[in-house]
RNA sequence: GGCCUGAUGGCGGAGUGGUUACGCAGAGGACUGCAAAUCCUUGCACCCGAGUUCGAUUCUCGGUCAGGCCUCCA
C-alpha cells in the first residue's frame, strides 16, 4: 500500500505521515462552525475535504481507531447579537443551526464525526486550563480580562508564528489594527473577558465572571476528547493564523511543551472557494447557503464540485462547474448502470491519488479509467457513487411520477414494435413535458430525470 | 507596508527534467425510424527573461500578473 502523505502546514511540505508508535488510535480535530446562522458553501468545504481524510484513514488504517472530532462553536458575539435581537436564550439560537448544519452536511455525503464537542458543555476544562496559564505566568489579568503573554511565551525564539511562517516582529510591522491599551504586546489575545449586561456568562478564572475568548476552546476540547498530541489538526487556511497559531501557543504553554507538535503532529488546511474571482461576501449578494443548495441540486452534486479541485487551491465556485460535476456523475452512474449487477473490488488507483495529500482531481481522473462493476467500491473513499444507479437518475421522482412514466415507456415500446413512429414520438413529447429523457435499447428503454 | 501562495490547451484541472493526464466543449465516424445514450478517431498547452543541464512546462534567480492572510471569517 501506498504510504500516506500530507501537507504539513508547520513544514511547508507535503511530509510521510506516520501514526504514533505505541497507540492504536489516530485522532483528527477540525475547526468547526459558530451556529448563529446557515452555513454557507465554503464552510462545506473542509467539511467534505476532512471527510475525504477521515474516509481514507479508517481505509488505510482499518486496524486503528480513527477518531475524528469536529466542534460546534456555540459561544459567540454573533450568537449572542442573534439571540438578544430574537429575544430567546443563546441555546435557542445554537440548538437550531446546529441542527440545520448537521442535516445539511450530511446531504452531502459527510459522515457524522466521532465527536462533536460543544464550548458551553467545556467550560470547566476552558477554566482550568486559563488558571494553569495564569499560575505559570503565561498569561495575565488586566481591566478584568485573561491576556496570553505572547512575548513572554515567543521570548525571541521566533517559535509563536511559526505556523503562519510569520516572525512577531513581521506581525508588528505590518499590524493594522489599534492596540488594546491594556495589552502588554500588539499580539496578545483574550482567553476570558467580561461579558457585556444581557449576555451569558460564566465563573471564570480566580472569580471573573465572563466568557471565554475564541482561541481557548479548541485547546481545551481537543485535549479532551481527543487527548494529545492531537495527530492531524484541519481548518480552513484562514485559520492559520490567529486561530491555530494561538491554539498552538496556549497549548504548549500549559503544558510546557516547546515543540509545537506537542499539542498536533500534522497541520492542514484547506483553501477557499472564490466567486468568479471574488470573495463570497453579504455586500456582493453573493453568498451560496448549502441549505437552498442541496434543494436545487444533488448532495453528491455538490460534493464532487467541492472535490473537483485540490483542497488547498482556491475553487471557482460557478453554476458551471456544478453543471459539470452533474455530468461527470451521470456519466459514471451510466457506466455503472450498464455493468449491471456484476460487483467487484479494486480501489487501488483512487487510494493512490488520495495517498498523495488527498489529490481528489487525479482520484476522480482515475474514476473515468474504472470499470463499472467497480466504481461502487473505487468511489467509497471518495464518498461517491453509493447509490443505484437507477436511483441517481430517477432523482427525486415520486411514485406517482415513476408509475406514470413506467406506463408511458411501455406504451410506447409497443409503438415502437409496431413501427407507428408518429405515436413513439407522441408519447416521447409526453415523457419530455413531465422532465424525462427517454433512452432506447433493443429489450425497452431506461429513462432519467432531466434535472 | 509585512508575510505567503499560485500562473498549464477553448474551458475546468492533474502531473512530469526528455514519451502521458483526465473531464467538458469542438471536429470526423459508427450505431439509431428519429433522438438520447454509447463506442471509435482527432485537433489544441505549459506567463516573460536569464541561469543550471546534452535537454526544462517541470530546478534556480529576477520580472510581470493574480489570489490569500495580517480584523470576525471555511
Amino acid at each position: 500500500m501506498t504510504p500516506l502523505r500530507l501537507h504539513d502546514t508547520l513544514t511547508g511540505e507535503k511530509v510521510a505521515f506516520e501514526p504514533r508508535p505505541g497507540s492504536d488510535r489516530i485522532t483528527l480535530y477540525v475547526c468547526g462552525p459558530t451556529v448563529y446562522n446557515y452555513a454557507h458553501i465554503g464552510n462545506a468545504r473542509p467539511v467534505v475535504v476532512f471527510d475525504v481524510l477521515f474516509r481514507l484513514l479508517r481505509r488505510l488504517y482499518p486496524d486503528r481507531d480513527v477518531v475524528y472530532a469536529r466542534n460546534i462553536t456555540d459561544v459567540d458575539d454573533k450568537i449572542n447579537a442573534a439571540a438578544l435581537e430574537q429575544g430567546v436564550d443563546i441555546s435557542v439560537v445554537t440548538d437550531k443551526y446546529a441542527e440545520i448544519y448537521n442535516r445539511d452536511m450530511a446531504a452531502l455525503g459527510a459522515l457524522a464525526p466521532t465527536h462533536q464537542p460543544r464550548a458551553t458543555a467545556h467550560m470547566g476544562e476552558m477554566v482550568t486550563l486559563i488558571g494553569r496559564l495564569l499560575d505559570d505566568e503565561a498569561a495575565y489579568e488586566s481591566e478584568g480580562e485573561v491576556l496570553f503573554d505572547v512575548g513572554r511565551y515567543d521570548g525571541g525564539s521566533g517559535r509563536y508564528g511559526r505556523l503562519a511562517k510569520r516572525s512577531l516582529d513581521d506581525m508588528v510591522a505590518g499590524a493594522r489594527v489599534e492596540v488594546a491599551e491594556n495589552k502588554r504586546h500588539a499580539a496578545d489575545f483574550v482567553l476570558w473577558k467580561p461579558s457585556k449586561p444581557g449576555e451569558p456568562e460564566w465563573a471564570g478564572p480566580r472569580g471573573l465572571m465572563g466568557r471565554p475568548g475564541w482561541h481557548i476552546e479548541c485547546s481545551a476540547m481537543s485535549e479532551a476528547v481527543l487527548g494529545l498530541p492531537i495527530d492531524i489538526h484541519g481548518g480552513g487556511h484562514d485559520l492559520i493564523f490567529p486561530h491555530h497559531t494561538n491554539e498552538i501557543a496556549q497549548s504548549c504553554a500549559a503544558h510546557g511543551a516547546e515543540d509545537p507538535r506537542a499539542y498536533a503532529r500534522y497541520w492542514m488546511h484547506n483553501g477557499f472557494l472564490d466567486f468568479s474571482g471574488e470573495k463570497m461576501s453579504k455586500s456582493l449578494g453573493n453568498v451560496v447557503l448549502v441549505h437552498e443548495l442541496v434543494e436545487t441540486y444533488p448532495g453528491e452534486v455538490i460534493r464532487w464540485a467541492l472535490l473537483s479541485g485540490h483542497y488547498r487551491s482556491p475553487l471557482d465556485w460557478t453554476p458551471e462547474l456544478l453543471e459539470r460535476s452533474r455530468k461527470a456523475l451521470d456519466r459514471l452512474y451510466g457506466v455503472m448502470q450498464r455493468a449491471g449487477d456484476q460487483i467487484s473490488d479494486g480501489d487501488e488507483a483512487v487510494l493512490e491519488a488520495l495517498t498523495d495529500d488527498l489529490n481528489t482531481p487525479k482520484a476522480f481522473s482515475a474514476l473515468f479509467e474504472t470499470d463499472g462493476a467497480s466504481l461502487k467500491a473505487a468511489g467509497a473513499v471518495l464518498g461517491v457513487l453509493q447509490l443505484d444507479p437507477a436511483a441517481w437518475f430517477e432523482g427525486r421522482a415520486d411514485a406517482t411520477l415513476k408509475a406514470e412514466v413506467d406506463r408511458l415507456i411501455a406504451e410506447r415500446f409497443e409503438a415502437r414494435q409496431a413501427k407507428d413512429w408518429a405515436a413513439a414520438d407522441r408519447i416521447r413529447d409526453r415523457l419530455t413535458e413531465l422532465n424525462v429523457v427517454v433512452m432506447d435499447n433493443p429489450t425497452g428503454a431506461t429513462w432519467r430525470m432531466k434535472d
